[in-house]
Formats: C-alpha cells, structure tokens, sequence
DNA sequence: GTCTATAGCTGGATAGAC
DNA sequence: GTCTATCCAGCTATAGAC
C-alpha cells in the first residue's frame, strides 16, 4: 500500500512536481511564482526549497521525468512495430513517433505539457535547457533518424535530419500554437484532437519524406547523383 | 535629412525599439528587464514609460512594426509571382510565404527575431499576444491559404488549412528552436542559413501539399470520396 | 518533514527637476 | 524630451521553531 505512485496518497513532493508541470505548462516558468505552485499543491512553499533545492531544480525534475516518459512511450511503440525482426514502414516509424506526443495521456493529467514546457524553457531559459533536451532525446533522436533512414534509401544522411527536423516542428507548434488555425478553420481544425491531427499530419510526412533527396549534387555516393541502393 | 529611418541619428525612441526588438527575441519578455533595455539602447529607463507607456506597449509597439514589415515582403513577393495575371505555382506560392520569415534581412538587424518573439510570448504571455497575432496576420494567412487552394484542388479547404499549420511548424522550429539539428548533424544541417534550409524545406513542403486528401470521406462535393476537379 | 517568518533583492512605474 | 530618485510590489531562498 506504499507503492511509488499512490494517487489519493500523494506525497508532498508528488503534488509539487504534479502542479508545477501543470503551472509552468500553462504560464510558464517566469509566469509562476513558487509560492503559486506551492497553493495549487496545497503544501508549503518551503517545501520547493526542501525537496528539489529551488524553483529551478523543481523544473529540471519535472521536465526530466516527462521526458522519460515520453521516450518511453515512443520507444515501446517503434519496438511493437519492429517485432519478430521485421522493418517498420516510414508510416509506423512516423506514428510511433509522433502519437505519445500529441497525447501522452497515459500518464494521468500530462497531457500535451511536455512540449509546452519545453517551448517556454526554449524561448525563457535557453542556457539552461539545451543541456537537459541534449540528455534526455539525442540519444532517443539517433534512434529514430536510423530508423528513417532505412525507409528512405533514396536519401542522404543531412535528408533525413533536415526532414526530421521538420517533424519536430510540426509536433511543436501543434502542440504549442493551436490557436491559429482553430480560429482561422472556425474551430474545424483542431490540433488539440489526436486523432483528427494524426489523420492529417501522417499523409503529410509521408509524402514530404518521401519525396526526391533535396542535397546539392546528392553527396550519397562519392558524387553524381547516386540514387538509392547503398547505405550499411 | 530628417527622414524617419535615419540611421546614424536615431531618436531615443527608435533605439529603444531596436534594443527591445534584440533583447526580447534574446532572452524572451520576463529574462529582459527595462532597465537592460534602456542601458542596452544608451538611454534612460524613464523613457520607456514616456514614449510606451510601459514595458508591454514597447513590446507590442516591436512586435506590431515588425509584422508589417514581414507581411509586406510576403504580399509583394506574391504580387511579384502573380505579374500578369499569372497563377502563381505551389513552390511559388510557398517560396513567397517562407522567404521572407527566413531572412527579415532587408530591414536592418531584424533578422530572425520575429518567430523569436512570436514563440516567446505565445510562452510566456499569450493572453497578450493572441490579439496581436489575429490582427496582424490573419488577414494575410487568408489571402496565402487560397493561393494555395488555388493550387491545390484535389484538397478541402481543412486539408489546406492543416497543411498550412503544419507548414507554419515548419518555420517556427526552424526560427526558434535550430541547435537540436545542428547539434545532431554536428554542424552539417543549418537552420540558420536561409539557403540551405530553403533549398530542404521547399521540396519537403511541396511533397507534402501536394499528397492526397487525407479528409475522412472527403467532403469536398457531398459525400463519397469526391477526387479532383470542383470547387470554385 | 513541515511550517512561519523574514531577509534581501529586483523590477516596473512614476513624480518632478531640468 | 530627458534625467534622477524613489516608491512599492513581488519574488526566491532560508533560518529556525515544531
């Protein structure tokens, strides 16, 4: 009965944690006092100091553990898609990938913060993440863009990284911009709605990874324009 | 020689502007006080209340100035591509859209400070911002989201309106978020050269536009998966 | 482990002289 | 228009009682 994650028998230190990711997601992280974080969780704002040594070790706590989850999440997903040794197609690659993003729902009220905490800490506290996002996705990044890879013979390495870079950009700023084109759309598109979101950002991958390699003179093969085969 | 944009003999004013326009793209709206603003400008702290009332009117006042700067580039490049009548194609249409968020060159240091502060306040201060983003662009996303219907009839107009989201993720992450992939590709990929990102970005863009309707049951014309023709 | 109380700082705004 | 000086709110962090 004292397992970790006890939910009516929280911890103060697991309300904490529980409302700074909600707090910093919404106003981010100059945008919410201790003290605030502190009232939510109904505990005492000293306890910040106590427990994670100050606002900002209480941050790295936070995004750290989501992170793992998320890695965990997406890493799970492309190993169901790899089983019995078999190579998943660019679209499972896509889909293992992007579906814990838009809803890492799995894990009670986490919901999309991960990526909003993370544009905040971008735009707010640059110096200090950059460490932590190296940490906690480059190696989990290699993964994936290996796994592209294979998909897409056709293409170089730098391809493949500028496609996934891409990628990334459209996770973000669905999960961080919905706004725009909910209002523009009169609320038809939602980018709040996996699935919906899902429906439509697949396709789209697809055919942009798909499409001929874009580097200059298609450095694949020694020169020329070297065109498919190759590559481990 | 008393022209508005005199560089060498910049009113207090401006140089306000521009260290605020700096600072803020920077270290995001909370990291940047207006005592560092001021000093950063040359001029006194005061100042910022006299001429803007205060530290968000200095910022609305940068972020306003500078979206009409961008939308201009954007409408007469478009206007360019369509001389004579003309329709512009896809990789027009969108070349004219990206190009100038890439390189807000021609206006001095504007560089790419916009999607900067743009990120940076739907962060830290969105409630502020979503205003501005309406006023200042939603009128011109329209007029881009039907040149590229125009392009692209096999689409419904929420496939464009996704595909322009998502497009719109594209160049954000590139502006806001370009160390993950440098970092990765050790230098090889850089986001920050407007070139080399075009020359990647627009055939992955194009690909993806291009690609079939993802609309469930493609509602274009009734019902059934209506392909092709109609519309307008 | 949890609380109260407060020290110590920083920042936005502004009154008022020039 | 520009400056100095200052007020006051709000924050983090921490010392120390329980």
């Amino acid at each position: 009965m004292k397992s970790e994650a006890n939910q009516v028998d929280q911890t103060s230190r697991e309300k904490l944690m529980k409302s700074a990711e909600h707090l910093f997601a919404e106003r981010g992280y100059d945008g919410v006092s201790v003290r605030d974080i502190a009232n939510d969780a109904g505990v005492n704002s000293a306890l910040v100091g106590y427990y994670f040594g100050g606002k900002e070790g209480l941050l790295a706590e936070v995004y750290t553990q989501r992170c793992g989850l998320l890695r965990d999440e997406r890493a799970q997903l492309l190993a169901e898609y790899s089983a019995g040794g078999k190579t998943p197609s660019l679209e499972e690659v896509l889909e293992a990938f992007i579906t814990p993003s838009l809803e890492s729902a799995r894990n009670g009220e986490g919901r999309r913060s991960l990526p909003h905490i993370r544009s905040i800490l971008a735009a707010e506290n640059s110096s200090l993440l950059e460490k932590l996002v190296a940490e906690n996705f480059d190696e989990s990044s290699k993964i994936f863009v290996k796994a592209l890879g294979k998909c897409l013979p056709h293409l170089t390495h730098e391809d493949v990284l500028w496609r996934f870079h891409f990628l990334l950009g459209t996770i973000y700023y669905t999960a961080t911009g919905p706004h725009r084109i909910k209002a523009l759309s009169r609320g038809r598109c939602d980018p709040s709605d996996p699935a919906a979101t899902k429906e439509e950002l697949i396709p789209f991958l697809v055919a942009g990874f798909t499409a001929p390699s874009a580097a200059k003179g298609n450095k694949r093969r020694g020169r020329g324009r070297g065109n498919g085969t190759v590559k481990s």
